[in-house]
DNA sequence: CAATAACTACTACCGGGGTCGTACTACCGC
DNA sequence: GCGGTAGTACGACCCCGGTAGTAGTTATTG
């Protein structure tokens, strides 16, 4: 999942490694989610010596539209302005916080200005 | 689920009869569905002649706010910025859209403004 | 060369959500 | 009063994601 994300590729012990903060699992439930994941798809693998090496298939950004896709979707009616109006009024969002959206919103309607 | 949210109350042949555009279920279903969900402790029910009818004890915008405080978490290492970056530049949003998030965002930072 | 360590393969288990069938109960119409 | 029906209770499955133990295989090392 998200280890392979930023490393690119990895080790079964290499994705233990990186989430052994979090909290501690046997390398062979690593190895067994790593496998599952193979199988359907959305990782690969190669093998160096004798252990495996593992690849996303997906690229992060799919991943993180078709959830939020499916959240806007579930939650929200499928209306993108409702999940930003919650952002807004339900969630706790500090003033800086607030300076980088209207920035982010401006920057795009620019582009879409231009377009 | 979504359908107590919106009736407010309902009955197990209501929900179902709610829910039938969807797909159909048997009324089993959705009767051992509210039940876990009592169980849960999500909602609850009285009994009016001889059917249950139920309604939510936990209100919808909370049920939101978890969620899109998990999405955001899992998805954005909980950067609520990195959200919206994403929604404006990888979700598809129309002119329209865009024009009712800035109208969003600027009444929010207005509200802001006189605080 | 033998013991051990490093890895993966396979199987199992648990919990939770969703689906339903069967059993039970109470009411209603005749 | 009796049969049928409306409605809930309970338990059974299935699937899926997460977790791990055990077995088997290959390399390492003394």
């Amino acid at each position: 999942m998200r280890v392979l994300w930023d490393a690119g590729e990895a080790t079964v012990a290499e994705v233990r490694d990186a989430l052994s903060e979090d909290r501690d699992r046997a390398l062979t439930t690593i190895a067994t989610m790593l496998s599952k994941l193979e199988k359907k798809g959305v990782v690969t693998h190669r093998t160096e010596g004798r252990q495996f090496v593992y690849r996303p298939l997906v690229a992060e950004t799919t991943v993180a539209r078709s959830m939020v896709n499916e959240l806007t979707e579930r939650v929200f009616g499928g209306d993108v302005s409702a999940l930003v109006s919650h952002l807004l009024t339900e969630q706790d969002i500090d003033n800086q916080e607030l300076q980088r959206l209207i920035a982010l919103v401006e920057e795009r309607s620019e582009e879409e200005r231009s377009a």
